[in-house]
DNA sequence: CACTATTTAATTGCATGCAATTAATATACC
DNA sequence: GGTATATTAATTGCATGCAATTAAATAGTG
């Protein structure tokens, strides 16, 4: 009972190679695997950068916002944050609200940020990225996240 | 020391929003959870889903070969078989060359191509995806794949 | 004030991913 | 044939991510 034009669409629609989600999925994966040399050399994991780069943007801020801007869950963070802490780049305090642990910067943390200001320029090397296919992507990105 | 303008330009490329990688990640990320709701009747996870969409493409492959079509190597690929096998979706056997094991869709396997031909649709109404963003997207993806 | 609902971080359990190593098999080369 | 090399899956160890639950604290309400 199929009709042909429609089993015909689906059919293609079922490609691994039509999926957006897998063309994101091996984007996201590549790139990262692309930033872990990078990092290598100061301890930190893909995860733990992209907090310090939220962190050096703006720190003495809670885990849930925190969260929020990098899109993860206590359930990540906590641990994470227990390990940048471990490492000296953090410190981890309880506020007057006592449900509240803000999450501020060390010296070293803020130092941490001139060592490694090299790395976006790297990256771009290192994955022999095209600025403006770039430029065009993250705005697309940019334009889904906001819609999904 | 610094030189006011370059310090401006990498103040800029450090920001979080200015991250190919953060959006890749963060849209990535989001996709993969609007599968779960769908995938989650039919007992699958993302992973079992798109190892199930490149089987449906070709099987009879071996572990190598789908691992190169998928981006996964053996450490992500064996267990996730094991699994997957353990449902009777597919089969495992080594070749005449025994260092290859074939994979093999079961009729159970099969038959849950034709059951789950509703996920994209479904796909693009829950995540709110428009189409010609999508379009867009994926051909700058699939461009910037080849590159990296 | 007493009680309930809400908020926040932490914990637990499960499913990835990947680098590095291992084990088994096959190939190449002499 | 015999040995070194290469190939393939499997295993191991580590780092995520997320859903669901828990525990502690606070806010809201009568």
């Amino acid at each position: 009972m199929n009709k042909p034009e429609e089993f015909e669409i689906t059919e293609e629609a079922l490609k691994l190679d039509h999926q957006l989600c897998f063309a994101l999925y091996v984007s996201s994966k590549e790139i990262i695997k692309k930033y872990k040399p990078l990092l290598e050399p100061y301890g930190l994991t893909y995860t733990g950068y992209i907090a310090l780069l939220a962190l050096w943007e703006e720190d003495d801020v809670t885990v849930k916002d925190l969260g929020e801007r990098l899109y993860l869950d206590s359930g990540t963070l906590t641990p994470l944050l227990k390990k940048l802490e471990a490492l000296g780049l953090l410190d981890r305090k309880r506020g007057s609200d006592e449900r509240n642990v803000f999450i501020s910067l060390t010296e070293k943390g803020k130092t941490l940020k001139k060592e490694t200001l090299h790395i976006p320029r790297d990256l771009i090397c290192s994955a022999n990225i095209d600025l403006e296919n770039a430029r065009q992507l993250r705005a697309l990105l940019h334009q889904f996240m906001k819609k999904i």
